[in-house]
DNA sequence: TACGGTACTTTGCAATGCTTAGTAGCAACT
DNA sequence: AGTTGCTACTAAGCATTGCAAAGTACCGTA
């Protein structure tokens, strides 16, 4: 179980990278969430995020009917959103890289 | 340059690991951070996560004279620290298989 | 009619890194 | 002596962001 903590900006990343890949909704990205490994994200969590990206206008929204529910709002990603999420992916692989390089063991070191 | 929100509760876990390391103090850890590649942590920063660990008892404090500036505060990790630091690195580990999950391209799936 | 799953919003909280300001020792240069 | 710069730590208050909780509402099934 990951702590909140250590999602802080990541979450919202991962939110924009999938709706990069096809458009999606907020339930629909929670569920895919669970799927690729993390415990369940509160929806508390997951819709401000979604109004925050779409307020900086990193994503954009449109109203759908569902058939077996009540209207989803489908997300797709801007042009702007292109550029953060490019952003993201950098500074996640910058802090990949720092994060084992500390934890690393190195055999020429005191230990 | 890391945001500041994507180091949230990760900074923690490596001063701790630097700390299990060897016995070192703040000022010292600063710069090994910046060794392992991250962009300059400030002072105001880093010794309150050093105050913050010491009240949890994950690491413990000693006063040694410096010959070359003012009295130096060491640190070493507790027993409760190891098992914190552990408990970290795997909670890093998910968090770094679920984030790669999510970037890696699937060819199998609509892209 | 009630329940469960689907789907979104809003309010307020908590944790943590950052900014800023302050204190202080020591060495080197003027 | 005074100034500057590096070393070294503390403390107060801020901003961001994930989370908990409560509310609204559609739809199908029992």
């Amino acid at each position: 179980m990951i702590p909140s903590q250590m999602l802080k900006g990541i979450l919202e990343g991962c939110i924009l990278k999938i709706i990069s890949r096809n458009e999606t909704y907020g339930y629909e990205i929670a569920q895919k969430l669970l799927e690729y490994g993390f415990s369940p994200i509160a929806e508390g969590t997951i819709y401000p995020v979604l109004l925050r990206l779409e307020k900086n206008d990193l994503i954009c929204a449109q109203y759908r009917e569902s058939s077996c529910g009540p209207k989803r709002k489908y997300f797709s990603i801007t042009a702007s959103g292109k550029k953060e999420l490019h952003a993201f992916l950098e500074n996640w692989q910058e802090l990949e890289t720092g994060v084992n390089r500390v934890f690393a063991e190195k055999e020429t070191e005191n230990q």
